[in-house]
DNA sequence: TTGTAGGCGTTATCAG
DNA sequence: CTGATAACGCCTACAA
């Protein structure tokens, strides 16, 4: 059994409606009772029960985050900042990485005051009744409160940034998969920024992957190596795949920027990190967090408020792996 | 507010503990009353309220893992199988990626029933005192039940190894601080083989990496190779910090395993998954998942036994990286 | 078979 | 300032 008020009362001689009081740092309890009962609390490690306190307050102060992929570094970096920002709040952050079902589950038990996913959504529609308020990370949607992050944009940006740089002969290495909404969103930015920037799409121009992470770029980078195209710049389509572009790139005895220029999708700071200073498009990984923490913080205080699509526009991240050509 | 066994209970015209009881099944309630609360329920759309249930059955089924490095390939990958092996059981797995203190504070207020912690045992010292069962990952301890990695015996192991093969002009590659238990027995049972198994230890041996990650290992390998010392085979401490050392080694143009061999610790699938399949060393994470589930699922069963420190036998993967020298 | 009463750990509202 | 006491929603003896 753990400790509970009635513990803390007992050995402090007083009642423990007092000692809630105390615990709640209430100005209605005299300063030295205040004192030894929160010393005693401190001896007990006391730790008040959420399960109680979501009774009669019906606010647990916790939010529940749904996160099945944790070996994508982008999302791993996202959950950190998630925790920073809830841990700057009087909330909690705990962490589910079942699958989006089962973790919201938990959630609902847990009694969470609010849950992030970063799930697509199609994986949730079962639990529209809850009455948890539900924030979507990564996924737009309408039956909740979402962050759109225009990876489409994002991409866009980048080849008009390379266009700017001259560059005409592009390629775009990423996963192209129709049951991933983001995925394909990205290749579908890299399509249309063809056309509309008047760079004409190619076949060549598309190299599918297969996966996201490092390996999968390190094997496409190296079948369009072989296959004879040889683009001046490559836009690629997550951080792991960009380590294994950079790795093909080299052992081929390329040198990035002077031989080739490359730019990734995925704003975080690990971009920066690589041998090279990558170039990268993206929202800025902290700024989702943020936001994702700012909507779910005001859908839980306004309930009745319609979910919103919450655009955010990506950035372009220019570090060294871009140059002008003539 | 929400409908509650209550409202059922009038709109039913019994007693709310027969609703209880209907709600539960109980043979105790005559099915024709039964049914009728039943229906209403239904119609009313009522949800229990959890924190109630918890409140008074003051059991979670839940256990927590306390996680504070995130973006460490091993750590994630036995994260990933303590999931799975916790629903294999009736338990839930949360996580927490705050450091240790603030994470336990917050899963005693969820009532967890049991604590999984990765991080070192100094950092929970404070909570002797709790009453939840806790179980120390990757740290051996005797206030907790804990496991030993016996990091050292599989750096002997793999010193053992290389010795077989002919090779007597080693490196050790890693993180030496000696405020980090584990890296230092990694470093230690280096040393110790050298002696043991008689090849003079020198200090060009030893390579410090500054830190665990791929980076590192990288800049390392590079700082031996200029240092003019040409071991035959690498030692490597870590995932992460062999794939650095794979890079560096290609870039200067030598061959693995034809020009020098490597061997890494962490017993993970994914050493197996590089673009070498690198021969490791260490206890396979998925029995440092299962163990540490099973030794967390006892001592929740059996508060009262001595915590023990369960050694687990650091095993060799053989695979592809290391090669006999005459 | 059904109902009553007590309790789970907190908070909140009153009296004293 | 402090202490009873009543909720919060549910479960479970124990009584009827």
């Amino acid at each position: 059994m753990s400790v509970t008020i009635k513990d803390i009362a007992r050995l402090a001689g007083v009642s423990y409606s007092t000692v809630s009081k105390a615990l709640n740092d209430s100005p209605l309890v005299q300063p030295t009772t205040k004192e030894k009962i929160l010393k005693i609390a401190r001896e007990l490690s006391y730790q008040p029960n959420i399960a109680a306190k979501k009774l009669v307050s019906n606010k647990s102060k916790t939010i529940g985050v749904v996160w099945p992929t944790i070996n994508r570094v982008a999302l791993s970096t996202i959950v950190t900042m998630l925790n920073e920002e809830i841990e700057k709040s009087t909330y909690s952050m705990i962490l589910s990485i079942s699958k989006a079902e089962v973790a919201i589950n938990m959630f609902k038990q847990f009694q969470v005051d609010g849950i992030l996913v970063f799930e697509s959504s199609h994986e949730i529609h079962n639990h529209s009744n809850t009455q948890i308020p539900i924030t979507l990370i990564a996924t737009s949607d309408s039956l909740y409160p979402s962050i759109d992050l225009r990876r489409g944009d994002a991409i866009y940006k980048a080849v008009e940034y390379l266009k700017s740089l001259g560059h005409r002969e592009l390629a775009y290495i990423g996963h192209l998969r129709n049951d991933n909404d983001g995925q394909f969103e990205k290749y579908f930015g890299f399509t249309e920024a063809l056309i509309r920037l008047g760079l004409n799409p190619r076949s060549e121009m598309f190299v599918n992957t297969e996966g996201l992470y490092a390996d999968h770029g390190y094997q496409a980078m190296n079948k369009l190596l072989d296959s004879g195209y040889r683009p001046t710049a490559i836009v690629s389509g997550s951080y792991e795949l960009t380590q294994g572009i950079i790795r093909a790139t080299k052992e081929a005895g390329l040198r990035i920027p002077e031989d080739i220029s490359l730019i990734g999708y995925d704003h975080i700071p690990q971009m920066g990190e690589l041998e090279i200073p990558v170039t990268a498009v993206g929202v800025p990984s902290n700024l989702i967090a943020k936001t994702a923490v700012e909507m779910l913080f005001r859908y839980i205080d306004h309930p009745d408020e319609k979910p919103i699509v919450q655009r955010l526009e990506p950035e372009i991240c220019i570090r060294e792996t871009c140059r002008a050509i003539e």
